[in-house]
DNA sequence: CTAGGTAAAAGAACGCTGTTCACTTTGACA
DNA sequence: TGTCAAAGTGAACAGCGTTCTTTTACCTAG
């Protein structure tokens, strides 16, 4: 039997503040567990949260298997009993990022103002995770198949990306439904959606959403995105000097060249 | 003294063809060069190539020294006569993929012709490259100090980043001379440029680039290159079918937005 | 309450890594 | 031709991921 039967537990658990209780607390709420069960869950939590910590922020997020070891307080052979691998974890950690990332900005969608805009808001709900999780941000959005951000079709990672895009995706919708967003359709043509996204857009709206508003929220995501990882890479320091400010600007500048009024 | 003393050699060689012939050919157009300094610099040259040639793709760029120096046929200690350590060579191999990058996007903008303008051509040659180089890709646009794409004030690194950008700076202020860019002014206030940007800007047109202009570049070069990204991540992949298609609308769209005429 | 079975953990080992250091070879120049 | 620095070797060290064998701990059944 392999190990690693840990991956059923879905999405979005609060995440955020796990770090700072490492007690072994064994769930008591879990009906169909033995006690057995439940321990190894608790350890192979602990073993993730450990190593979620000791993620190398500078070395694109990478892992040491065996300080994750020592730290947790068991031989390196022992960890794989909860994981197939080094890389293994490291996915099991990647995932747990995307749900902290999502809940992280389904948190800040939560509470809007009326002063501050949705998509703003959650811009920099989006930019200020990045910023706050250098080293989780490596693991998710680093190239290659061998890290925590794989998406490839069999891959256990791909329902929580497709969960973290969800968020934008109801904001959107909603912005559709109460004419917020008049998106300038003139210049979108028809484009052909993955149906795995277009299920999605349907479980957010029970009518639909249409695929040019799709591709026009995934290229105004994409420039948000990649303005957060040119200041990342350091490359936008190298031109402008207020990077929060000029955040704010691109990403209103986004909002309104998509179609989202009053910013 | 420390080794390592290659880093003068500025950008933009040409690159691409290189790891065809590693016959340790001696420039014999050097002038103030001994026999020794030739063979220095050939061997140097040799360990980048053959450095290139072994980075992980799927790794995020990552790169084993001994396999570096068995490929070469030295031994792994002799490899430090020529870089101090791993990082110093992961980092010249960056430098070269800047200029390589940046020699592919002058390339594309030697030859642009009037059906195809400027700046659509330019993205589709930057997303080409990232395409065809993932490994170098993934080396210099990772996150953390440690990998080849450190932009930071002292590093070595820097000039070949803003020499980079020079680019896509040179093709916008042609632009704006010619009318074919017509900057939406309404919308960009004034912003703080860098010093050593402006220092640039000013290089490219000796009039100088207004302010806003440069942070408007910016922005929508965050965007293209954030499309890549997610596309590389396999993000994109999730939600559009055809990419290429795709991107394409999202540079053109992306480049109507910020007033360039006629696609 | 003891025995058996099974999961968890330990511990040693293998081959790999980056790096250092003492040593030998090589090649250019006086 | 002798000298001296540069180039390269080879051994060693600590750390790595991973595998295997062995021991420990616990739950359950008789």
């Amino acid at each position: 039997m392999t190990p690693g039967g840990d991956r059923a537990q879905a999405a979005a658990e609060t995440d955020e503040t796990g770090s700072s209780d490492r007690s072994l607390a064994l769930p008591k709420d879990a009906p169909g567990l033995t006690r057995r069960d439940r321990a190894r869950i608790a350890t192979s939590d602990e073993i993730k949260t450990v190593a979620r910590s000791l993620l190398a922020p500078q070395q694109g997020g990478d892992l040491s298997l065996r300080a994750v070891a020592r730290e947790v307080g068991m031989t390196p052979s022992a960890i794989y009993r909860y994981f197939e691998s080094r890389q293994d974890l490291m996915e099991a950690v990647g995932r747990d990022a995307y749900d902290s990332v999502a809940s992280a900005l389904q948190r800040a969608m939560d509470d809007v103002t009326e002063e501050e805009k949705g998509g703003v808001r959650l811009a920099h709900a989006y930019r200020d995770w990045c910023i706050e999780h250098p080293a989780e941000f490596a693991l998710i959005f680093r190239y290659g198949g061998a890290d925590g951000g794989d998406a490839r079709e069999d891959s256990p990672t791909r329902p929580h990306v497709l969960n973290f895009y969800r968020v934008p995706l109801e904001l959107m919708v909603a912005g559709i439904r109460d004419g917020s967003v008049v998106a300038p359709m003139g210049l979108a043509q028809p484009v052909d959606i993955q149906p795995e996204m277009l299920a999605i857009a349907q479980s957010v709206a029970a009518e639909g959403v249409r695929p040019e508003v799709i591709a026009l929220l995934a290229g105004a995501w994409a420039s948000i995105h990649g303005f957060i990882c040119l200041e990342i890479f350091g490359h936008m320091g190298l031109i402008v000097t207020d990077l929060r400010e000029s955040f704010d600007r691109h990403v209103r500048f986004t909002l309104a060249s998509i179609g989202v009024r009053d910013l």
